[in-house]
DNA sequence: CTGATATATGCACATATGTTCATGTATGGT
DNA sequence: ACCATACATGAACATATGTGCATATATCAG
């Protein structure tokens, strides 16, 4: 048995806490979807109505609105509205300079 | 229509190749559930063994050894033959990177 | 070679997830 | 009030995912 086995065992400041756990696995589950990563992908630099978003990236109404329903809910989009429309944007900086980065780090790989 | 809807249409400038999404989507993946979520964690300064591992995490030694397979297979972590023992550590410093920043966003928030 | 320990792997199972269809709600125009 | 358009939502479905059991493989000691 190692040293720092012994020294993990029973203190936990090695885990952590369930709180942290569901916020940090939610986060990283968002992005962890094809669809969503094109959504986000898209309102980088602008804002789209759900619409667009569906017709730009050919996907379904539904599929759109779930998802940015979901999205939504970890915050990380948000939407202005005009008339009918939902205009959304993103709404989580660190999280677009996370998937930035990891697109980057793909493409020259 | 907006402009911006115009500009986006037909150019796929806007939008990411097959290749970029998958590699993208299974990174993010990977740190989208608890349990890998934990043991990336624990391997952010030392090496264990499998039983380590689950022994300090409270795991079935198979539930360890599936999901090291996976973040293996990902290039996530490496491993060391010491005998019978396979010591493991992480091996993808902007992944690794990723995690820590994510958690400490979530902690203070 | 045998036994003991450490790890990997195939299968089965329950649950989670993503998409679609159908329909509901909301807003504005006439 | 009615219709048209934009979006949301619930249910159903197929597929993906995570875990556990049982078993296979690997390495070493004797």
């Amino acid at each position: 048995m190692s040293e720092e086995y012994e020294e993990a065992l029973g203190k936990n400041e090695n885990d952590l806490d369930e709180e942290t756990l569901f916020i940090v696995s939610q986060t990283f589950k968002a992005l962890g979807d094809p669809t969503r990563i094109r959504i986000l992908n898209l309102l980088f630099n602008n804002e789209y109505s759900v619409n667009d978003i569906a017709d730009i990236l050919d996907l379904r109404q539904s599929t759109v609105s779930h998802q940015l329903s979901f999205l939504k809910n970890l915050r990380l989009v948000k939407h202005r509205r005009e008339g009918t429309f939902l205009y959304y944007s993103h709404d989580d900086e660190h999280v677009m300079n996370m998937l930035k980065q990891t697109i980057e780090h793909a493409n020259h790989s």
